[in-house]
RNA sequence: GGCGGAGUAGCUCAGAUGGUUAGAGCGUGGGAUUCAUAACCCCAAGGUCGGCAGUUCGAUCCUGCCCUCCGCCA
């Protein structure tokens, strides 16, 4: 580890790379916009710079997924790859390279990682016993039944001989790591979450599989395949050529590595700040200098539609508003590393107010008087009076915090400074009113104030447009034409916002002819973004083969995964109900990220993997049924008239004569109640006593038997199987209401 | 359950080692203007700074308790 490494004139920067068993949403998109807009302004220094992304291919899901869809992996993830890879290009991302852990480079490079671990004494074949989550794929801490903390379903125990790496030897290394080098991770939150996993004790990490074969072997034992995350997070040498004999390779790798920035989603920071770095001080590799996670985007599904779609993509907001925007959007709105909302809404909003209103109208108004007074030649500034010094103060200002800011990936702050820029131009402009002259000024004086004023003003958005140039490098290409100042992108090249300073517009250039970077967005965007997502929700739905089951209708939050691959994200911020009850509709919120782990999307179902591959076609043709019937909804209204309520059973007896009835007294917290129940072939009733369930608690009495039954539990089923009674991962109190 | 974060104008957020009238942008209302994308410019309204109690001459800022939301861990 050469600390002297740092250099200042190369930049290597990552995006996560993607599970390939999500379709790229916006989170997935966030990310690697950050990375974009980091890169371009990088190389605009004349930093030379490498930005890397990809895909994440290998784990079980993915081969599950891709049985379900009648293919192999290998097509499953090309498919995926693919759709990464035209989303990205479609949206004029600048990755220097795109990487995919199932190609040769990457294999190779993961191979002689691992036998290096291996040969330096850090991987050892030992044997667990424990408690796994085949839906997971991740072991989970705790006695034989425990359920999967997860998912909440049940773990099944498993024996396997797996290869495990000495993760506990490097606790107190890590420790002081982080205390030498406060830098290596952030947001603050971040670090204190790290720090505080490191500080609890490190356990010793599996780093074989040998239950599923999409992976990559292991170097001299091929019946297990590398721990996905070691398989995946090594992504980020093997790209570079770590593990590669060739000189071209081994060139790139010492140019680039260590990486200056892994940008990655507040997920997957425990495998980045803690796994990533502990793996590569094992094999003697440098450390990345820091790691970036930023926060998830919320969609506030109340605001966008009251349908089922809530997942949105980078594409609609594209199509209908433009790649910059949505940059824009992305950089400005979100404070960095914390979680935002997204809504077309604030998007609208956002656009027009900075976009159309501001820098927009400002360059329209300005290179159309050039052209009106000027025949469209950049007049000669004159000598500056003290409105002139005030402008020319401000922005130097600007070009002076921007850099600082966006570098600490304060984007918000940094496009906030430069947009006062932006406002303060268009007030310079109505306090000197080229366009109007009073009957006291002469011609001369007045031919004089125009030129100073516009000259002045051009001169403005010339350095505005160079700063915000990664933000929105379509627009700044524009406006750098309309300027007359030629190529944009060549510029770039070339580094010219390392030498930017006030006063480089020439007297005389020849401006472009005036055109509207971003006409104003009416009302109708909101609506076509919507129906765009609308239209997409329900093509994926039938699509994907209804994967909304009752199998997955439960609203999980699988951030973490131990074992899953990258990752997608998308968990409904409300307690996992039964799935009886149709959770997913309801969910008042959608947080996806950039990263993630394969999760269920709620009712949109197109990341769903694991569809029951029988059912497939019946349910896709249900939810065509459903979608073309209308109005399935329920009104919260509706809902409020069911009380549904936490009770623990105290008694539970079969009914004499009767095979499937329960006879069940439950304790309602102030009340106990008799309730009977169609379960008896599935439970045993000894087993029942003292579990808390949910139970309809205002449902009409009914005699069964003989017996009053008041009220009813709740449990998942499918046609023909076993009910599954609904309960809670945390502690509720008794009687306590879900709504 | 443990640890941590957050709760400030309709919305998104800033803020002060505690000190006279708590800020910005957007949105809203009014005015002015017409170079410009019904844009720009000026002015205004709007907040018991989550609740209760305490420390203090004085608390939105400190302390305690409580409520709500979120994250990490178990």
């Amino acid at each position: 580890m050469t600390e002297s490494a740092s250099n200042p004139n190369r930049f290597y920067l990552t995006t996560p790379i993607y599970y390939v068993n999500a379709r790229p949403h916006l989170g997935h998109a966030y990310s690697t916009i950050v990375c974009d807009a980091i890169a371009r302004r990088k190389r605009a220094l004349g930093i030379e710079t490498w930005f890397l992304t990809g895909t994440d291919e290998h784990g079980q899901k993915i081969e599950r997924s891709a049985k379900a869809a009648g293919c192999t992996p290998e097509e499953f993830a090309t498919k995926i790859a693919g759709e990464f890879r035209g989303l990205w290009d479609r949206l004029g991302l600048t990755y220097d390279d795109f990487i995919r852990t199932t190609e040769p480079r990457h294999i190779r490079g993961v191979q002689h990682l691992f036998a290096t671990l291996r040969d330096k004494g850090y991987i050892y074949k030992g044997s667990y016993t424990g408690q796994y989550c085949v839906f997971d794929e991740a072991y989970v801490d705790g006695p034989p039944e425990t359920p999967c903390p997860d998912c909440g379903r049940p773990t099944e125990t498993v024996s396997e001989e797996n290869y495990f790496f000495k993760l506990s030897a490097f606790e107190r290394k890590l420790l002081e790591f982080y205390e030498a080098n406060p830098e290596f991770m952030g947001p603050e939150s971040t670090r204190r979450e790290v720090i505080s996993f490191v500080r609890s004790g490190l356990k010793d990490l599996s780093v074989s599989r040998t239950s599923f074969s999409w992976g990559i072997p292991v170097p001299g034992d091929e019946k297990h395949v590398v721990y996905v995350w070691l398989d995946a997070l090594a992504n980020y040498i093997t790209a570079l050529g770590y593990g590669s004999d060739d000189p071209k390779d081994k060139a790139r790798f010492e140019k680039f590595w260590p990486a200056d920035i892994h940008l990655i989603g507040k997920e997957i920071s425990r495998f980045h700040c803690v796994y990533w770095p502990a793996f590569l001080m094992a094999a003697g590799v440098a450390l990345p200098r820091s790691v970036r996670a930023n926060g998830w985007l919320l969609f506030d599904q109340g605001k966008m539609s009251k349908s089922r779609g809530n997942i949105v993509r980078a594409e609609t907001v594209h199509e209908v508003l433009g790649a910059d925007a949505l940059r824009y959007f992305l950089l400005r709105e979100i404070p960095f590393g914390q979680d935002g909302n997204f809504s077309f809404d604030a998007l609208v909003q956002r656009y027009n107010g900075d976009l159309a209103n501001g820098y927009g109208n400002l360059v329209s108004r300005v290179v159309n008087m050039v052209h009106r007074y000027f025949g469209g030649f950049a007049p000669e500034a004159g000598a500056e009076t003290p409105a002139e010094a005030t402008l020319r103060g401000n922005a130097e200002a600007a070009i002076a915090a921007f850099g600082p800011a966006f570098d600490e990936l304060n984007f918000s702050d940094a496009l906030k400074t430069l947009w006062a820029v932006v406002a303060e131009t268009d007030g310079y402009l109505t306090a000197n009113a080229p366009w109007k002259k009073p009957a006291e000024r002469s011609d001369a004086d007045h031919a004089r104030l125009q030129a100073r004023v516009l000259a002045t003003a051009a001169e403005a958005i010339r350095v505005i447009t160079a700063l915000a140039y990664p933000i929105l490098p379509d627009a700044a290409a524009k406006v750098w034409a309309q300027l007359g100042l030629g190529e944009l992108a060549e510029a770039a090249k070339s580094g010219f916002l390392r030498d930017l300073a006030w006063g480089g517009l020439k007297a005389g250039t020849k401006f472009g002819e005036p055109a509207p970077l971003f006409p104003r967005a009416e009302k109708e965007a909101i609506e076509r973004m919507q129906s765009l997502e609308d239209e997409n929700n329900r093509t994926a739905v039938e699509a994907a083969g209804g994967g909304s089951g009752t199998e997955n209708a439960k609203a999980p939050a699988p951030a973490k995964q131990e074992m899953a691959a990258v990752p997608v994200k998308a968990a409904v911020a409300m307690a996992p109900v039964a799935a009886a009850t149709r959770a997913a509709p309801m969910a008042a919120k959608v947080v996806a990220t950039a990263e993630a782990v394969g999760a269920s999307a709620p009712s949109a179902s197109v990341d769903l993997p694991v569809a029951p591959q029988t059912a497939v076609g019946a349910s896709a043709q249900a939810a065509a049924e459903t979608a073309a019937q209308g109005p399935q909804h329920i009104t919260i209204d509706d809902f409020a008239k069911v009380e549904l309520r936490v009770a623990q059973i105290l008694v539970a007896e079969r009914v004499p004569k009767a095979d499937k009835l329960l006879r069940l007294e439950v304790d309602l917290g102030t009340e106990k109640r008799q309730i009977l129940a169609g379960i008896a072939e599935h439970y045993e009733p000894e087993k029942l006593i003292g579990r808390r369930i949910v139970i309809v608690a205002n449902l009409a009495p009914r005699k069964m038997r003989g017996l009053e039954s008041n009220g009813m539990l709740l449990a998942a089923s499918l046609e023909g199987g076993a009910p599954v009674l609904a309960g809670f991962l945390e502690d509720v109190p008794l009687g306590a209401r879900l709504k």
